[in-house]
RNA sequence: GGGGCGGUAGCUCAAUUGGGAGAGCACUGGCUUUGCAAGCCAGGGGUUGCCGGUUCGAUCCCGGUCCGCUCCA
């Protein structure tokens, strides 16, 4: 600190006196905090010319309501709200606590025996209801991320204490100048009918003078959580923070609560002492009162709202108060603004490092100090949220962390002009600077430097590309913006003589009628004048309100249509006419058009930034803040509107894609009527069980209704229907596992049928779902009939099944060798288990590189070859969740009991030690799928595919037992054959090549082999390339020579001749290189050469015109087309080189004869 | 799963209705300079991701496929 020093509040003595006795401070007072130890007075800090860090200043904070008044000390929570899904992010100090607030916290619990809180909780503001994220950077106060100190009171201390403890702590310990500090008290509200809070106001008194406590509305001095529940007044400290002359100038009174940067509320002191509560009638008057479209019939529903409203006493009242850390440091430490303060002076050091960049200068409009002011903000918040468990990513808080990222680098790529990643360079330096306070912070940097720094990597990429495209786009904007200001520059010439024209055409006609002329005159004049305004404001260069310059010179048009209207019923047609060529002449038409088009060119159109959204990955926030520094708009409604069709089109695209049949699903109403009918749901337990039972059919779903009995000669080939059966073995698809195929045998008839006395009806099942806990066998009666009632056998596909449970072990073996290979972070995000392949959709930042890949079929086949077993067995949902190394799908309902799949120890074991690190070596989730017993049952495994689906999501796919066998056979064969084909020459080779390529293609190969195969072949394909080339420089010598011979032998300015050879005509370049060589040494001459391609059946024909021939009239493409039509062909070009060719070889020499008598024709 | 965009020399990118694939940097050689930064001249380097189709002719148009980016679900 420097010259700000002198005048600097901390040096100001603090008032002795205090109005509550502190004497019954619970806590020995530690060394350490001697500067406000309450048995000696606060030292003025005239001596302690050091100011105080915000690290001291949240210290002392904590401390001093610990240690004067009692306080526990609360960690914050995490910024992150797992457990809160309708916030965002942790936006206050209060988001911890709201369950003792609500009543729900339990009495028995350490929450629930909380008197006395202090915190210091980290918050986000960003993306939802309080969103900073669009000023931070503009000002030198917002945040998105910031620290709320707080203390609190649990129906404990109240009002009195609350003020006391505050003014104590800010001007005792602190040493604010009281004189600069205002308090706010909450002014009741009749509507509402809310009192004064008068307490709060004599309590002040105490402190304060009249005249500084200041009256409060609803809007900055009550408290709701909100519409119900708690609820009270609040009571604000506003610190005068301006020099002594300006408050001599200004009283502060006039600025508090003023959006002055420098009259600013410290510390938000809330007093919970009401419930709300609303009738049912309230809530819904209070629904419609958001809904309504007036602002009349809101406050009516309001009104109405209000009156079935209850608000009644709290027994026991809270208090909730709040300061942000960054401000009151900055107060404390005499800044003028949050960013010079030592909560970011480190971090800009850090940017201006690693960006090399100019130093942080302060300044408000500088670009580069606002892009320090983003970055600072941007890297606490990015970094706070990914200690906390949420990183960038395409939805809800993620995309939020996304496109703070985005921004952030935006602004240092393009102010500070920082080149590759830099942001995730700066997280040592948040972490050095908070992580003592904030230890989440400590434990995984180098996840966090990584999370951002891929992210980072990634979106750097189409940065520049999208920049470009926006360049381009703001290229072409600004021309015309450019060339319509100009034209609109021209229409002002004829308005500065206008009123003077206008005003003798009234004067003259007005001798002739009883319009009061001044009045008139007047009109047009302001006509003239705002018409002209429109046009001067129009022109800035600046984005500017234009819809709004646009509405009002309409409205003057559209005025004085009406005016000359008028006048024309006073003075007569003529007069009026001549009134309107005076208007006329103004071209008031035309400018507004130009208007509307200038909106248009100012704004960037809804299809440009859906593009570098979609394309480009610009979040719209992003683009509209780049066209803001152009002074260009965006169509953001618009823009919604697209991605609103988008998003319809993705929908409907995947639905449309399944076209299933409707019996293949049990609408809501279908599993009512179920209901309704008294049918239970399906008992399947025994899907796991791998034999067949009997049971009964309940009902039958043809698709709309269902169906006493169903016959196999009254189904149509595309026909299905849905069987429900009292029991099943067969399992509904579920968890990715697909559903099983198999066949129902009916075993004993309800009633014999009448039909054709067939006996044994037969179903054959092709899929199995469940809706509503209805199993749903669909598939079509193949034999006999099914009626409801029937008993009969389920008979579950063998094979099928086999297969689906081999590969659903094995997916469970490479989820856990995917944690083993790849590390903790690895996430299962999907799966699908069907009988001949299996598929996992996992959370990893890049492609699985061949060794990973190697290692983690490596350890799935390790765990086959010993032969695990394979234990399944239910256990309480809490208790599952505590076993080490559990592997459950995130964000995914699990039922309690939930079923465990353990590979290699029972279950039971588990749950009795769920501590135990041991089983961090076992694959074990929660699944409810069909599983092999033993693993060797799976026999093979072998992945045979590995590509990214989303951003950080790779997809694998793998096969098990016979598939798998056979795919590694494929590959064996493959490359057996290519290993012969290497001894073949290159000719042969090349036949074959493309054989193989298709081959490799079309198999289903391990990835690994596949790779080496890939490799194999293009070693052959390098050597093919290698003889064509060389094949190909033959030939063009060939012809070169050829060339050169016809060069000395032709005579005549048109040379016309064919190159010797088959299959001279087969390489169209040597040709242009033999026309080359002719033409060095006959530069006058026209010359053309044809080569014959007997084998393809083809003429290539290329001809060169000299300039002087041109102008002739001789030009190349209609030469080459000539010769072309000769031999079956077309051609052309341009004057003075064109190719072209023919079908037909044989008739080369017509070709060569129209040629020649084409030129002739033409010279 | 659906959509958009892209894939051209080692790197960054060009190529006007389809008509002879280029530039800058890097590389090699030579020249120039006391040396360095550099400059000048020459040169090498391409299956335009891959497969197929249309065409006399495809980097360009069409279909398929792979890879990357991106958005949506």
């Amino acid at each position: 600190m420097g010259e700000r020093a002198a005048c600097s509040p901390i040096f100001h003595s603090p008032i002795a006196h205090c109005p509550i006795p502190i004497a019954h401070c619970p806590l020995p007072i530690a060394e350490s905090l001697l500067p406000y130890n309450p048995s000696m007075p606060v030292q003025p800090q005239t001596s302690a010319a050091r100011t105080l860090s915000a690290a001291e200043i949240r210290r002392q904070f904590i401390d001093f309501f610990i240690e004067r008044h009692g306080h526990t000390f609360v960690p914050s929570s995490p910024v992150v709200p797992h457990d809160d899904p309708t916030l965002l992010f942790t936006n206050a100090g209060m988001n911890q606590f709201k369950p003792i607030f609500l009543g729900q916290a339990d009495p028995g619990s350490e929450m629930g025996r909380l008197k006395r809180a202090v915190n210091s909780q980290k918050c986000i503001r960003a993306g939802g209801k309080h969103n900073d994220l669009d000023d931070v950077g503009k000002d030198l106060y917002h945040h998105t991320f910031f620290e709320m100190l707080g203390n609190w009171s649990f129906g404990d201390y109240f009002k009195a204490e609350a003020i006391a403890w505050a003014w104590e702590l800010f001007t005792e310990v602190w040493g604010l100048d009281p004189e600069r500090l205002y308090a706010t008290y909450f002014q009741g509200s009749k509507p509402e009918g809310l009192e004064p809070d008068r307490e709060a106001y004599e309590l002040w008194q105490r402190h304060l003078p009249a005249q500084r406590i200041l009256p409060g509305d609803m809007k900055d001095n009550f408290w709701e959580m909100g519409d119900t529940g708690p609820c009270g007044p609040c009571s604000e400290i506003h610190y005068d923070g301006r020099s002594d002359e300006e408050r001599a100038r200004t009283p502060g009174h006039n600025l508090v609560n003023r959006e002055s940067p420098d009259v600013i509320e410290l510390w938000n002191l809330v007093f919970i002492q009401f419930n709300k509560d609303y009738t049912s009638k309230g809530l819904e008057h209070l629904r419609l009162s958001k809904e309504a479209d007036s602002a009349k019939e809101r406050v009516r529903q309001r009104q109405l709202a209000l009156e079935n409203r209850h608000l009644l006493n709290l027994p026991a009242c809270h208090v909730d108060t709040g300061m942000g850390l960054e401000r009151i440091t900055r107060v404390l430490q005499g800044k003028q603004s949050n960013y010079d303060t030592d909560v970011f002076t480190p971090l800009f050091e850090r940017i201006s490092k690693v960006c090399a960049a100019p130093p942080y200068g302060g300044k408000l409009d500088d670009p580069k100090d606002i892009a320090y002011r983003v970055i600072a903000d941007h890297i606490r918040t990015l970094s706070f949220a990914i200690a906390d468990g949420a990183d960038p990513g395409n939805d809800g808080r993620n995309y939020v962390l996304r496109r703070i990222l985005r921004r952030a680098v935006k602004y240092g790529h393009q102010n500070l002009e920082a080149r590759g990643p830099f942001l995730c360079e700066l997280v040592p330096t948040v972490i050095e600077t908070m992580g003592e306070f904030f230890p989440e912070l400590k434990k995984e940097p180098a996840r966090i430097m990584s999370v951002i720094r891929d992210e980072e990597v990634a979106f750097g990429r189409t940065w520049h590309e999208g920049m470009t495209r926006t360049s381009a786009l703001s290229e072409r904007h600004q021309a015309q913006i450019s060339a319509i200001t100009s034209t609109l520059e021209t229409y002002l010439q004829p308005m500065k003589g206008f009123n003077d024209a206008v005003g003798h055409v009234l004067k003259d006609v007005g001798l002739r009628s009883s319009v009061p002329i001044q009045e008139m005159t007047k009109f047009f004049y302001e006509f003239n004048r705002s018409l002209s305004e429109a046009i001067q404001t129009a022109i800035q260069p600046m984005a500017i309100d234009l819809e709004r310059v646009i509405k009002e010179a309409k409205q003057t048009m559209d005025q004085i249509e009406a005016a000359i209207a008028k006048f024309e019923l006073d003075a007569g047609r003529e007069e009026a006419t001549r009134i309107r060529a005076k208007i006329d002449e103004l071209s008031p038409a035309s400018i507004i058009q130009l208007l509307d088009h200038l909106n248009e060119a100012r704004s960037i159109s809804a299809e440009d930034a859906f593009v570098l959204h979609d394309t480009y990955g610009f979040p719209i926030d992003l683009t509209q803040i780049m066209a803001e520094e152009r002074g260009l708009t965006v169509d953001v409604e618009g823009f919604n509107r697209l991605m609103e069709e988008a998003r319809e089109k993705a929908r409907s695209g995947g639905a449309a894609a399944e076209q299933a049949h409707p019996a293949s699903t049990l609408p809501g109403d279908a599993v009512a009527r179920l209901n309704n009918l008294r049918i239970k749901p399906t008992n399947d337990e025994a899907k796991f069980e791998n034999k067949s039972i009997r049971t009964d059919v309940r009902a039958i779903w043809n698709g709309t209704d269902f169906d006493e009995n169903v016959y196999a000669t009254h189904m149509k080939p595309g026909d299905r229907i849905g069987v429900v059966l009292d029991r099943t073995c067969f399992y509904a698809e579920m968890g990715g596992q697909v559903g099983d195929a198999g066949r129902l045998v009916v075993t004993r008839e309800a009633q014999s049928s009448v039909r054709d006395g067939a006996t044994g009806g037969e179903m054959r099942i092709e899929d199995t779902r469940a809706f509503g806990g209805y199993v749903l066998h669909i598939g079509r009666v193949s034999k006999g009939e099914i009626r409801v009632g029937d008993q009969v056998s389920c008979e579950v596909e063998k094979r099928r099944r086999a297969a689906i449970m081999a590969n659903h072990t094995g997916t469970h073996l490479l989820n856990f060798a995917l944690r083993e290979a790849l590390g903790e972070r690895v996430e299962q995000k999907g799966s699908l288990v069907a009988p001949d392949r299996l598929r996992f959709d996992f959370s990893h930042a890049a492609a699985v590189k061949p060794e990973e890949m190697e290692r983690i079929e490596a350890i799935v086949r390790e765990k086959i070859i010993l032969n695990l077993p394979v234990c399944t067995d239910t256990a309480p949902l809490p208790l599952a969740k505590k076993v080490n190394g559990l592997r459950a799908v995130f964000g995914e309902a699990y039922p309690d009991p939930v079923r465990i799949v353990s590979i290699g120890a029972p279950v039971s074991a588990l749950v009795q030690e769920p501590d135990s690190d041991s089983w961090r070596k076992l694959s074990i989730e929660l699944c409810g799928g069909t599983h092999v017993e033993t693993t060797s049952e799976i026999e093979h495994f072998v992945i045979t595919e590995e590509s990214g689906i989303a951003k950080g999501v790779r997809r694998m796919a793998a096969l098990t037992g016979a598939a798998a066998g056979e795919s590694i056979e494929s590959a064996r064969a493959i490359e057996l054959a290519l290993d012969e084909a290497k001894k073949l020459d290159d000719d042969a080779i090349e036949a074959r090549a493309t054989d193989f390529l298709h081959q490799i293609e079309a198999a289903t190969l391990p990835l690994g082999a596949r790779r080496l195969l890939g490799q194999k072949l293009e070693a052959l394909q390098e050597r093919i390339k290698a003889a064509k080339k060389q094949h190909a420089a033959a030939g063009r010598e060939a012809a070169v020579d050829a060339a050169r011979r016809i060069a000395e032998s032709a005579q005549g300015t048109v040379i016309v001749e064919a190159l010797p050879g088959d299959d001279a005509g087969a390489d169209r370049q040597a040709m242009l290189s033999a026309l080359d060589a002719i033409r060095a040494k006959r530069a006058e001459s026209a010359v053309m050469l044809l080569g014959a391609d007997r084998e393809n059946g083809k003429v290539t024909i290329v001809a060169n015109v000299p300039k002087e021939l041109i102008n002739k009239g001789l030009k190349a493409g209609d030469w080459v087309r000539a010769a072309a039509e000769a031999c079956g062909g077309k051609g052309g070009g341009r004057p003075d080189s064109a190719q072209g060719g023919g079908t037909q070889p044989e008739k080369m020499g017509d070709a060569i004869e129209a040629a020649k008598t084409f030129a002739k024709s033409k010279l």
